[in-house]
DNA sequence: CGATTCCTTGAAGGTTGTCAACGTTGGTGG
DNA sequence: CCACCAACGTTGACAACCTTCAAGGAATCG
């Protein structure tokens, strides 16, 4: 995703950051976890920070009476734990969905090193930006989708993170979650969620069976999503600044 | 309990930044906007950044076949547009609820510019840390609570947010959403949130009435959040999160 | 005072959760 | 190789929750 950054000296200072912090990653060996380990658990002091350089995690959430809930999804490329010295009260807890190889930085002032350069603030501002980003989409989906929707969302995100490390190719991929997972992630019940799999599949719009999802018909699965096309673009009725008075935020009956 | 921030080196620096950026947000003199105006709009240039001084803004998102959906609200002392200039495609829009007054940093590279500094770019940080760990409990909250509990989520958060910020000591504020705007916060229907608040306000735990919230039963109300008890332990009357707040790092706190 | 916009309420129907049962898979030890 | 076990997947019936649709009342502003 060749980020347009509407600034060319932020774009080179935040090529420069990536550099940067990717030579911090560099500087101790990587280490390899199996599946289902603890990140958190392992090097126990919050000041550390991880490089996802193959497999997934997943950072968690337990609630006294509710179910656990999946908080993020963690794909290759991703950095973890940059907020981790911020956060004050929860340490998150984040597991590995496969075996996974981790570049690891562990300094004690870790931070507030990178903190030094500015390229690298630059930079670990942007992963945050992004984060932020992915944190809104999510949000704006679980709020207006209804379940079918929400698991396009879900397996079209992935085959897009997929596809932007150049880790796929075709329209499919592996995703190491079990249906109880993507409950937990969806806000939905295991039996829900194979309920409208089983759609989806009988739809011949996307297929997930034993771990493996296949994009069917890519159109289709976009358009239960929030990417709806806008090619409507003729001089329709743009809805917004309608009014004189209060342009904005005509919101009339939701959903 | 312990205080929060596991580094005193962190938060003294972390204070620091937070002066630093305050400066920087009183070069130039505070504006004025009336309520619904659009931010974004004034200025037009992405790289202006915001502190709400006074009044209420919302963050809402179009999308083509949804209607709108608010994806953030934000109250006084909160920052807004740090991550402008890192968002490639969509200029976020936001616009005030109520008459606002606000503090601009308006300058070419800003952004830049305020990650020179380590302190301030490690309060940049950490502010985005607080908006990434907002999302998060909302993302919980509405994947995993019903309408109820999403609407006592809502109003405990206004409730502790304001209260942090000193702007109110009784358990009765002021909330300048309409009930069709809470909808779009909460992905509901205007009718149904209307249906809840009339059970809160029946079940004597939340009463909304023109704009004015007042909390009856804090305990109650606390129970159908995700904070609810773990009552397990000593014998406490109930009175969750006491003062186990974090210290403040606002910017409105320092005047 | 008219005209919006917002609030309020009811009835009907769709979506999702709950519960319970059974099928499938993969690993483990005999 | 087989028996067994545990975790996961699958399915149906029913209930709870929420939306949709529709209509009327209340508040606000020119």
């Amino acid at each position: 995703m060749t980020a347009s950054i509407g600034n060319i000296a932020v774009h080179r200072e935040l090529m420069l950051g990536r550099r940067e912090l990717s030579a911090r990653f560099r500087v101790s060996p990587p280490r390899t976890l199996r599946a289902g380990e603890l990140l958190t658990g392992a090097a126990c002091s919050s000041n550390v920070i991880y490089h996802i350089v193959a497999g997934w995690a997943c950072q968690f959430h337990d609630f006294p009476n509710t179910h656990q809930t999946i908080a993020e999804i963690y794909t290759p490329g991703d950095v973890i734990g940059i907020d981790a010295v911020l956060r004050a009260r929860t340490p998150e807890k984040v597991m590995t969905l496969t075996s996974v190889t981790i570049e690891v930085i562990d300094a004690e002032g870790a931070l507030l090193d990178l903190m030094s350069s500015r390229s690298t603030a630059l930079y670990v501002a942007w992963l945050f930006s992004r984060r932020q980003r992915r944190s809104e989409r999510r949000l704006a989906a679980i709020a207006s989708l209804d379940a079918q929707g929400q698991l396009a969302t879900m397996l079209l995100d992935f085959y897009k993170r997929l596809s932007s490390q150049r880790l796929i190719t075709a329209s499919s991929y592996t995703l190491p979650l079990t249906q109880i997972q993507i409950a937990a992630y969806l806000g939905l019940t295991v039996a829900h969620v194979n309920r409208v799999l089983r759609l989806l599949r009988e739809e011949r719009i996307a297929n997930f069976e034993k771990h493996c999802v296949t994009i069917l018909d890519l159109g289709r699965l976009t358009r239960l999503t929030l990417n709806a096309a806008r090619e409507n673009s003729a001089a329709g009725p743009d809805q917004l600044q309608t009014n004189t008075r209060a342009p904005e935020l005509s919101l009339t009956s939701s959903r």
